[in-house]
DNA sequence: CCCTATCCTGTCAAACCTGACAGGTTACGA
DNA sequence: TCGTAACCTGTCAGGTTTGACAGGATAGGG
């Protein structure tokens, strides 16, 4: 391993299209001793027809065979990402259920046998998963296990930066065609916080006519029926986050809420603000 | 340090209340080196007026003129945790804005001087962030840094995880009393995708005037004005995350999309599904 | 100077949502 | 057996949204 692998940080972040991401994936995944990784991203700009992508040094035999058998309701892989932010390593996947078990010797068949994945969650609620992958075992000692981890959490927290803007420019990109407009965003906010067309106007002094005709771009621009569709679609697209602090409210972050008075045990449950 | 930190993770899991989290947090940052850490998480339940919540190892003096001089509008940190997932090490700050550098001299007067910041978002758009700090400068050595960071970063997550249930168990919990039902969920899964009452009772075989009933539930519970704004706020408390695999349509995550064909440079953009 | 993007405004009818009046069934645990 | 929670259904009035018909103002780049 290299001595400074800030390099691969560096390298993601000047990585402009998917091939270049391919490459630093691989490089990272065999300079960690692995064969095989895979970055899937999952952005639900529709909850039930979410939009997929993926990244994979995966064996293309495999691909097809998990398609095939349709493990992806039996991956407890998947199962894990979807439900815990904390990374996986596979040796310690549960195989009672007999589908697992199966599973997982079918995997083991295509050199996927030890590894671990890391899920990591992004704004507008999109999730997505690295994996590194091999044949051989991962190596037993906790402290060597925790590394191994924490550099691949590291790692996929970067790669996931560095796909996302890459494939909101691609042509197929979820979402419809070009960004809104401040306005409409303003609009939609309001929309999104309960106000009718009408409070809306008088917060933004304009028309109440002007609200709807703002409502009706973002509706047409993100290609959606209905407001509440739009306002969904709109936060998983992140087109919804306020910023830190700014025109809205308060806003911010670091309201203390909780703190310990000086000793562990004199802990206050203390409301500030 | 342990040799075995797993315990770290452990703890954090069976932790019930907001001063087992804190001690564990305090644990880890002594044994990493810090004085000081805090842990700070934020959810838009409404975008104007997001939740927060803290667990604050930072001198209390610190909190106190941080709100007095209104740092959380110049604080680089907490723009950088709302603009990226990447960590953040403060001697990387960039401190041309003399603002920034007045912030950050003044934070080192209390002993913040040297330290990190791991970004966390979780489903439904919540952004946490987890900081260790100290007086003492860092090591500069890069491999040492990484190693810092990392440990921050798996630790962060493993916060993240625990803090989420016992914050939503809180009196002050975001949101409204009560959990939505499986039928107000279905109901405004559909609404979130743009259908109308109507067609929502096509496809769940029942009345239009019982899914206006669950929508109406769904309001109360949620404690909203308008069903734009129970959508955006169901997603916020993460109610209206579809499963990985379940009722609705495919909905998975590992749909291959691109890799690569071999060599590097016989990358394909290949697009099945 | 023209073109484009953004922003703003109006009216009207049809569709839709919302709240308030009701009512009922089923399943489950105390 | 009784209470509770979840589910289901009806009508009706009044307010809101939506789509389609329009129109004009301003600012910036080619």
């Amino acid at each position: 391993m290299a001595v400074n692998e800030q390099h691969f940080a560096d390298s993601l972040k000047s990585a402009r299209r998917v091939p270049d991401v391919f490459n630093v994936c691989r490089q990272f995944a065999e300079a960690s001793g692995f064969k095989h990784f895979v970055y899937a991203v999952r952005i639900p700009t529709s909850m039930t027809e979410p939009y997929h992508f993926s990244i994979s040094g995966f064996p293309s035999e495999w691909r097809k065979r998990y398609d095939e058998m349709g493990y992806l309701r039996i991956d407890p892989i998947v199962a894990h990402v979807f439900s815990s932010l904390t990374p996986l390593i596979w040796d310690e996947i549960d195989g009672s259920d007999p589908a697992v078990a199966g599973f997982l010797a079918d995997a083991a068949r295509f050199g996927l046998e030890h590894g671990l994945t890391i899920p990591v969650y992004g704004r507008g609620g999109e999730i997505s998963l690295f994996s590194l992958a091999r044949s051989r075992a991962l190596p037993t000692l906790d402290s060597s296990r925790l590394s191994l981890v924490r550099r691949a959490q590291w790692f996929a927290t970067h790669v996931h930066e560095a796909v996302r803007p890459i494939i909101m420019e691609r042509e197929d990109a979820p979402g419809g065609r070009g960004r809104l407009t401040a306005r409409e965003k303003d609009c939609l906010l309001w929309a999104a916080e309960g106000k009718t067309a009408w409070e809306i106007a008088q917060v933004l002094s304009i028309s109440e006519r002007t609200v709807n005709f703002h409502l009706q771009n973002v509706r047409d621009k993100l290609q959606v029926q209905g407001s509440r569709n739009a306002v969904a679609k709109a936060i998983a697209m992140g087109e919804l986050t306020s910023p830190a602090y700014g025109t809205h409210a308060d806003g911010g972050m670091p309201v203390i809420h909780w703190h310990s008075a000086g000793s562990p045990s004199g802990a206050t449950d203390k409301l500030i603000n």
